[in-house]
DNA sequence: TTGTAGGCGTTATCAG
DNA sequence: CTGATAACGCCTACAA
């Protein structure tokens, strides 16, 4: 039992430093520190000493004290409210792809649709000296003063899918309108004419652009939309059949369900299935998002596509701009992506039966 | 204009440091940490006069600093394969919980799989200055000495599901064996006589405990094990379709597939319904893992669960035992959670015809 | 091209 | 109970 050369409280083992490789081969920590960060005057024979050394002794530069000393780190936050499905892991990985692209690592916190979590989270990443961060908000956040601390620190600040309705924000968003908008002009070519909505919390931007998007394709088809057929929820699996069991109580049969959401038209077709009532042929869905079941379900599920590793690369490149001109004034910056249908057995009339 | 105090390298805002706390109230910087970190020598007085101003002046501590100089965060470093489908995320879950009650941050790495890319992570980690790691190992990671810096600095290390072969390792995991025997056993109690079995790679502790625990009980019912209704690969729902195939192409027909995945056995389920062949009449089915769609499926899979979220947690338990006693002597620990098979209709004998 | 010295914000030690 | 002082590991004017 070797006793440890100072009074250490944990038995931290020695973690080499810059002033260790200073010390070993008798020079400055400046030469240490230039070698390593390539600094342009540093010999070249100097550096390869170093190197070597930092190699040899497994110098791992602590990140921590240099964000410290600059105020800055090679770290982005990111804030999502889950991490279950498809979409946000999807756009998760394209901000990782991006990110490590130009050198910063990713660091990922989920909200649960929690306010007061994002609230947490969003300090944990201040406080980590993230050099960004990404938010896509929760459920329920309604307010929005603790994204004017990231903003008061001179840390770029993106939102992306979720965003908050008014404020002045950089921001990556699907034109969810649009993607709304196809889906149900959709139906309506196939032949529907009683197309029914599953809504989902309309505080939020998404939810209601897609509202808005199937309330225009209905214009389109000069159709005089039926408040009725809009039923608002939390789009699960649940909400969704229980909205489609009131809609099939109705006096006047519907013919057609677009639900801003998978899990929602999921639940949808369960109801359907289970009184018998053949999809597409005397009701056709579509959903919002594309997850992975829609290709497993049967019939598959018509459903938009939110082109989600696209969303995470835009976000990080929106972050980079502003990381690179720091003191510019704050201009409103908004990327919009374009959805895509996917169209499949779930609204194709002339589908096979099952 | 006002021109800033100093020459800041970027437009950094003021943020409100101790010594401006100090400053303000005419105290000591000690004194202010004392108030803020709840010390007992401290004046009851003067902390609340400490605290009043912090929180009227927006006081943010910058955990970087302290973590500097404790050598310790209150980070948790979590590194996993991937973040699709329903095991990670759900693991992840349970990690976040257990760790907040316990006063600590998460932040999530993916590896993609990739050896490469998990040893990054895990420097990005230690670098952060996190106070443990949890890991579960990519599939291609056979070599693991970025894991020895993780033990060399002191930092609680922990793998979970996927762990390495031979190391003394502190581990949590689903006794896989167990659960490959039940779910096999099952298709046998169904009355099934020739049952395949999808392995996974087999250098993965779970997939080759998998495989033995389909040997398992095959040799319960003394049935010798037949080489080619075992077939390996990488899991995939295609790799479960073409594995399909291969097995329906034998002379002597299977009655039965238990898959280590349950995308391999989704793969397979869509094949044997492409071929008309009837599931389970035919052809009874059994996965692993429990994700969400096995209850979308028609029919149904009968699946094994892994305890998701109870893995996260022991995962952070064993975690905190480890780092309450730095300098304790290693032994290895090893957590074992019981798995649960879900029956579904695709391997119940007497289901209902679809 | 290299070295010196000061400080980033916090905590720990020691002395009052 | 409080205060001065020295670190933690790194970066960067400024001087040599």
């Amino acid at each position: 039992m070797s006793s440890p050369k100072k009074t250490m409280p944990s038995a931290a083992p020695p973690a080499v430093s810059m002033a260790d490789l200073a010390r070993e081969l008798g020079v400055s920590m400046t030469t240490i520190s230039r070698a390593l960060s390539n600094h342009h005057s540093i010999g070249a024979a100097t550096k390869q000493r170093v190197l070597k050394l930092a190699k040899k002794l497994n110098y791992q530069p602590n990140h921590l004290a240099a964000a410290l000393r600059k105020g800055q780190s090679r770290l982005l936050g990111v804030v999502v409210p889950y991490i279950e499905g498809k979409f946000f892991p999807s756009v998760i990985q394209g901000i990782e792809q991006a990110a490590s692209k130009a050198g910063f690592s990713v660091i990922v916190c989920q909200s649960h649709e929690d306010v007061q979590l994002e609230r947490r989270n969003v300090e944990t990443l201040l406080n980590a000296q993230v050099a960004g961060v990404l938010v896509s908000l929760a459920r329920n956040t309604q307010e929005f003063h603790h994204f004017d601390k990231v903003r008061q620190r001179g840390v770029p600040l993106v939102f992306f899918d979720r965003i908050p309705p008014t404020e002045q924000v950089n921001s990556v968003v699907l034109n969810d309108r649009e993607g709304a908008f196809q889906a149900t002009r959709h139906l309506l070519e196939q032949g529907c004419r009683r197309v029914a909505h599953l809504a989902g919390p309309q505080h939020l931007n998404i939810y209601r652009h897609r509202r808005q998007g199937y309330l225009d394709a209905l214009a389109a088809y000069s159709i005089v939309p039926d408040e009725d057929l809009i039923i608002t929820s939390d789009m699960t699996t649940e909400d969704g059949a229980g909205a489609t069991r009131q809609l099939l109580a109705l006096p006047e049969p519907i013919d057609g369900i677009f639900a801003a959401g998978d899990s929602a038209i999921l639940g949808a077709l369960q109801v359907l299935k289970a009184q018998s009532i053949r999809v597409p042929q005397e009701v056709a869905l579509a959903g919002f998002s594309n997850e992975g079941f829609t290709a497993i379900t049967e019939p598959q599920l018509t459903s938009v596509d939110q082109r989600c590793e696209e969303m995470g690369q835009a976000a990080v490149r929106l972050f980079l701009e502003l990381a690179a001109a720091p003191d510019a004034p704050f201009v409103q910056r908004q990327v919009v992506l374009q959805p895509e249908l996917f169209v499949r057995e779930s609204s194709r009339q002339g589908a096979p039966l099952s």
